[in-house]
DNA sequence: TCCGTATTGTTATCTAGCTAACAATACGGA
DNA sequence: TCCGTATTGTTAGCTAGATAACAATACGGA
């Protein structure tokens, strides 16, 4: 998360550049920007999450599960989401103790499990999608995405969230 | 962080905007990719941060600390950046401890401390803005701001680091 | 003045990510 | 065959976010 409240000026970017002969102005400005935007995206998206019992990686696990159809090994989940080993294994032992998912052994390799979704869990996404794309397109329209890579707006402390550009 | 490898196909997509219908499919497909591309710098700058003892919210404080010239107290840290109070607490703890900066009593409120940034912070910044820039840099030309709204492209199981479009 | 409320910062405790180290199983070449 | 190496998943322990509850201090109106 990068929750810089107000982004560098334009005359503080110019500085950096002049001692950081390595800087890319305006890339900086757009990547600062995207960072920013995404962070308080990400923030609104896990409260939303959170509301419905879900986390980020939680709520990709479903959706992996449904979008796939069948059963799925960790191994082959972690090819679809970028997690490490040990978050997999704990977030799916937390959702198979919420019946989100089953969990039974692979029939073809001892060592891996098959991982697929509970009608309860197809239950789940369906209660948390609908909201899931309000609040994404709600985002959106209010930071448009040609703002995305344009505005550097000084703010103050404004209000929403103290969110700047909201 | 949003760690999803391979972001919906069209056909995926059409099928969700049928079922829900306040989605909207351009919008959707512009803000998981945007989530997508800042989770990768994310991760790329903690790592970075990581490698000179600094962290993506210690990297922060130094940087307003730095900007604003003089001391700040915590609660106008807390102004510039979206963090809560506890993690200022421990992130002030841990960089005094380290010597980056320097925590004095306020004169004119007996609650609150004087936070600035010491030669030693001054100096492990100017060691690790070079590189900063120069990653902000590389990423952004290796994921161009045009396609940060545009692609939706599937990659299979892509090399560097596994990144598609990297 | 002084009491109720607000602010500042801290502690305790939770979740969620990570790496390192491990056991069990699979697989492939001598 | 069978031994070395890969892979799969787990455990332990770390960092870094968050809230809730708290103590100390500030401030403002009765």
């Amino acid at each position: 998360m990068f929750l810089l409240k107000q982004l560098p000026s334009d005359e503080i970017m110019s500085v950096y550049a002049r001692r950081y002969p390595q800087m890319d102005k305006d890339q900086t400005r757009k990547a600062l920007h995207m960072l920013q935007t995404a962070s308080y995206l990400m923030r609104d998206l896990e409260k939303l999450f959170a509301s419905h019992g879900l986390s980020q990686t939680r709520f990709l696990i479903l959706i992996v599960l449904e979008r796939e159809g069948g059963a799925l090994t960790g191994a082959q989940v972690r090819e679809l989401i970028d997690i490490s080993r040990p978050v997999l294994t704990r977030t799916l032992q937390g959702l198979k103790r919420e019946g989100f998912v089953a969990i039974d052994p692979s029939q073809e390799d001892a060592r891996a499990h098959d991982v697929r979704l509970t009608a309860e869990g197809a239950k789940k996404l369906a209660e948390v999608l609908p909201e899931y794309f309000a609040l994404i397109r709600n985002f959106m329209s209010d930071n448009p995405s040609g703002r995305l890579a344009e505005t550097c707006s000084p703010v103050g402390d404004a209000g929403m969230n103290g969110r700047p550009g909201a």
